[in-house]
DNA sequence: CGAACCCTTGATAGCTATCAACCTGAGTGG
DNA sequence: CCACTCAGGTTGATAGCTATCAAGGGTTCG
């Protein structure tokens, strides 16, 4: 099986067969970590850069009354927080949504790729800040966008990544949310995210079953969204 | 009058008398530029790195239909994309809300100071992550938070903000922004805005007139808004 | 065969948007 | 000096999206 990371930093970087032996070497050693898992907790002291190999992973904040708050999901490529020592304190929490298999790396790692392999620091700041894109992103989603186009919206940007990283095909790819963690995501309730979802199955939109999402017209979808790929970077190199 | 720059980044780093000087060097030359002005546009390359030192800019991107979504303030001190120079283009727009005094500065002015002065690199490190938090705590406003908390937990972020650069004092700072930028920037409509602001001034929360906000009790403001500066991390050193 | 979790459905309420006017103050030009 | 314009703010009425509450159905699993 071929290694997400490389096939993620391969968009921000050209990268020679030295970088990817070294990242090969990276996954060498791994963690499973079954669903549901606190992998950090607010305001813990930051300790591991930690890189997903598989599995859905997302950072999420519960706020006063309860409610929880999903900011962001992490996927296999996607690494997470890698200076991230330098705050005191999480801000936020991170957990596994489905089983997953995770890399756990020590800070002297991240310094040595960033100091010894140019390309892959590249690539390393490349997907930084297409990670505060998304961030962005999301943030016109929850401001501008009706439910139903945050979904497609959503639908489309996930489409995009996990094809970076062989998960997706050209118009599916597994999806093993629980409509609860998409309403989480969305800001909106279970009840509107399970109605909106069965007007997009009945418009053609999307089918999502079996925790696999199908979506039989892709560019029909990125039209309904207002879809615009540009802040992914893919063509980041 | 001090450097805004070298306040913000006291709190992310122990700088010396050489840093101080160093950050002070880089403010000597500024360019001057009226409200409502874009800075950059969507896909342009970006070029410059940006140092605000007076005045409010925003970062903004137009949807298909029009709307205006507003993704961050940049007040005084802040730097925008230290290394942008990586993306080929930009995903969102940014333009002045008031009249500015803004720095250029050229991408080898920056690598000097990442490579050279090794606190300064961490204190712009630690700015970098925290608006990146900054930008996941606008998520859980936009999705979480009703219209009156989202602009309750909007002024307090600024007031603390606008406090480590000596902008607002105990419970009052300019805040210079229509109330059209806030509609934008927490994803309601103008005319909530309005009455929210009313409510908000009647219940004795908030004064905003003449273009100065004012807090009658900042600990209730914040107990109202559900605010915990934790995601400011202004105790990063 | 419960228990637990997730999904689904119906009814009702409420927050917020939209539309349309009107008001106000500042700047402009005749 | 006054009419005019324009941006920004204010107000009222109405509609609509989405939340909440409550209950029921399906699956998995011990």
């Amino acid at each position: 099986m071929s290694n997400p990371l490389t096939l993620k930093l391969e968009h921000g970087s050209k990268l020679t067969p030295g970088d990817r032996q070294r990242l090969d070497a990276l996954i060498q050693t791994s963690c499973r970590i079954e669903a549901g898992q606190d992998l950090i907790r607010e305001n813990d002291p930051p300790e591991h850069v930690r890189l997903i190999l598989e599995g859905f992973v997302c950072r999420y904040k519960i706020l006063e009354d309860g409610r929880r708050s999903i900011i962001a999901y992490l996927v296999p490529g996607d690494i997470c927080d890698l200076h991230v020592a330098i705050l005191r304190r999480m801000d936020h929490a991170m957990a596994t949504l489905t089983p997953c298999t995770i890399v756990f790396m020590a800070p002297d790692v991240i310094a040595d790729l960033t100091t010894n392999y140019p390309r892959i620091a590249h690539a390393l700041w490349w997907s930084t800040l297409v990670d505060a894109a998304i961030l962005r992103e999301w943030l016109v989603s929850l401001g501008q966008r009706p439910a139903d186009q945050r979904l497609a919206h959503l639908f489309c940007e996930l489409l995009l990544r996990l094809q970076t990283v062989r998960i997706a095909d050209e118009n599916s790819y597994p999806l093993p949310l629980t409509q609860e963690a998409l309403a989480d995501t969305l800001g909106i309730s279970t009840v509107h995210v399970n109605r909106v979802l069965q007007q997009m199955r009945e418009d053609g939109l999307v089918v999502f079953r079996d925790h696999r999402l199908i979506i039989p017209d892709v560019e029909q979808l990125k039209e309904f969204a207002g879809f615009d790929s540009n802040y992914l970077h893919l063509d980041g190199m």
